[in-house]
RNA sequence: GCGCCUGUAGCUCAGCUGGACAGAGCAACGGACUUCUAAUCCGUGGGUCGCAGGUUCGAAUCCUGCCAGGCGCGCCA
């Protein structure tokens, strides 16, 4: 059990014994933070719940926490002691021999260290990347793909049951804007001159396709389409495409368990079904010949068409649709990853939700614009004007690895840099090789010929005072530190929590490989660092593991 | 004009959802390779946490108002 765990338990029935003494009076214990202080002279977690206690037991905190103290009941071997300190945190300062425990922890659970039951086997859909199939994917997709699917990675790793689905807005007329646009550069391909249209699709892959189309020997519409061969144009264009967008976020290593057409919303009804609902619910209503959505009555600006006076569905009534869709599918969970472009988006959605009941499940995460560098200068990206790099060539030029780790540095909800040159530096500048490097070395040493003979098949217990090196006892407070990282990521939905985790790890390895050589003539040391040095490159395998990115034997 | 996100060291960013003297990497400067991988390590300098108020035992964190940057504000998707 993890230690924080340990001591809240703890915490709690020292309050009880508390009240129950007479020593304190409260109606109800608050909600309390543990931490772990930055300071060593603080201990290793501190407990604010004497400062919490104050203004309801009516006592001075430092008063309070002493009363705790005489209340508690650690189990033998835990506490080196425990003080109160400063207005009145109560500093618990843990036992090394306790720390070191988890070298063999480590050892028992492999790679399941660091999973949880916080989950308990409810179910969550990650919906992620869901770009329109009207071109292929850019880097900034690519940052979604990645959150997305690490999330989901995470949120597995704590007991969810995960899917992960892409929702294809394969409806509407920017499949016939796309019929056409592909339509002209087919004809243009013939060498006539047509003028490109307005609202068209500018980018160099609509020639692309062109001449694949003309290659598969498909026919062409003559110089006056109809409706219909622009739309089966767009079709076919919107397939290919999607074949593109597949293979990218493949050779990317995201894999969907679910790609969720919209037109099928309306092959099965559920758009109407969708409008019904809301009917019923008296949030509908008919203006100026349109069908409206009383989205204001739900904190949104104003009210939102759902069908327009044409007859016409707008895209938010398919998007009522898709999510009522998914809240009847039965998820506990459901996450949306959007562009930060859609984030005005937000309010009507949630009203809908709230509409129609299942707001509370429904968590909808924006996912910051990415800003393309090269050598510090910006790089154009526009979808339309057709000057963009897409997620294929960023792959190509930095590899799968350094893309993915780049993308989880930062917070989702604030605006990435991403450096073309410095991803692809190999230096300390890229943080993704210094984490890798670290299991690589450690891969390395394992490879020495005496390293299975002096390790043996278990850690044994009694190794431990060995280690007496303070970098040591860092590196297993840290190692001690991966279940709860691991955990606030996946409940936050913040994967950068881990990308943090691991290159702080990776610096402690790095440091003490410097420092102190693994293998060396004490068989008895040797033996100890390298239970606990394996130990460290198991937790550095499960951690880029849950990044999707590999964790190599040699670099 | 309104809304959302952001503002922390020269640069890029963390800061455990209110805690104790504000952290990392890069860049700068100075050191360390006959060693289990130097894609590494050690050291030095560097900040009025955008500004001004407020809330309280305590604020980078919460509230209000400004300032600056980004992105949105269709019967488009």
């Amino acid at each position: 059990m993890q230690v924080k765990e340990i001591i809240r338990r703890l915490l709690t029935q020292a309050a009880a014994q508390a009240k129950a003494a007479g020593a304190l009076d409260f109606p109800e214990l608050p909600p309390f933070e543990l931490e772990t202080p930055k300071l060593p002279e603080h201990g290793d977690v501190a407990a604010n719940l004497a400062l919490v206690l104050a203004s309801r037991a009516k006592k001075p905190p430092r008063q309070i926490a002493q009363a705790l103290i005489q209340h508690l009941e650690a189990p033998e071997g835990l506490l080196a002691r425990v003080e109160v300190a400063g207005p009145g945190f109560i500093n618990f300062f843990i036992r090394d021999s306790w720390w070191f425990q988890v070298i063999e922890e480590i050892h028992r659970l492999g790679s399941t260290y660091g999973s949880a039951e916080l989950g308990a086997g409810r179910r969550v859909q990650v919906e992620f990347v869901s770009a329109n199939p009207t071109g292929p994917l850019h880097i900034g997709h690519g940052r979604g793909a990645a959150l997305g699917d690490v999330l989901a990675n995470l949120l597995a790793a704590v007991g969810y049951q995960v899917e992960r689905e892409y929702y294809i807005n394969d409806v509407g007329n920017q499949i016939q804007t796309l019929g056409r646009s592909l339509y002209v550069r087919l004809r243009q391909l013939l060498g006539e001159e047509l003028e490109f249209p307005e609202d068209g699709y500018r980018g160099e892959y609509i020639f692309d396709l062109a001449r694949q189309y003309r290659e598969a020997g498909h026919p062409l519409p003559g110089p006056e389409p109809e409706e219909e061969d622009l739309l089966a144009l767009g079709r076919w264009a919107a397939d290919a495409i999607l074949a593109g967008i597949r293979q990218d976020l493949d050779d990317f290593g995201v894999h969907f368990d679910a790609w969720f057409s919209e037109t099928s919303l309306y092959e099965q009804g559920w758009v109407e079904r969708a409008f019904a609902a809301l009917k019923e619910a008296g949030f509908l209503y008919e203006q100026d010949g349109a069908l409206w959505f009383a989205a204001s009555r739900f904190g949104d600006d104003k009210d939102r068409v759902v069908r327009r006076r044409t007859g016409a569905t707008t895209y938010f009534a398919s998007d009522i649709a898709y999510h009522l869709h998914k809240a009847t599918r039965g998820y506990d969970l459901m996450v949306d990853l959007w562009g930060a472009d859609h984030h005005g988006y937000v309010p009507r959605l949630r009203a809908a939700a709230e509409a129609l009941g299942f707001s509370e499940r429904l968590r909808i995460l924006l996912v910051q614009l990415v800003s393309l560098l090269r050598h510090g200068e910006p790089v154009a990206m526009t979808t339309r004007g057709g000057t963009f790099v897409t997620l294929r060539e960023v792959l190509e030029e930095v590899g799968k690895d350094a893309a993915r780790f780049l993308f989880l540095t930062r917070r989702a909800d604030a605006h990435l840099d991403f450096d073309l040159e410095v991803a692809k530096q190999q230096n300390a500048e890229n943080p993704v090789y210094y984490v890798q490097y670290a299991h690589a070395r450690l891969a390395s040493v394992f490879r020495q010929p005496e390293a299975p003979d002096l390790m043996g098949a278990e850690p044994d217990p009694a190794l431990w005072p060995l280690l007496k090196e303070p970098e040591e006892l860092e590196l297993v407070k840290r190692l001690a530190a991966f279940p709860e990282t691991v955990e606030a990521a996946a409940r936050l939905l913040e994967p950068h929590r881990l990308t943090y985790y691991l290159t702080e790890l990776a610096g402690q390895l790095h440091s003490y490989y410097y420092k102190h050589r693994f293998i060396s003539e004490d068989r008895e040391l040797s033996r100890a660092r390298l239970w606990l040095v394996a130990a460290v490159k198991t937790v550095l395998a499960r951690g880029l593991a849950l990044l999707g990115v590999t964790a190599p034997e040699s670099m």
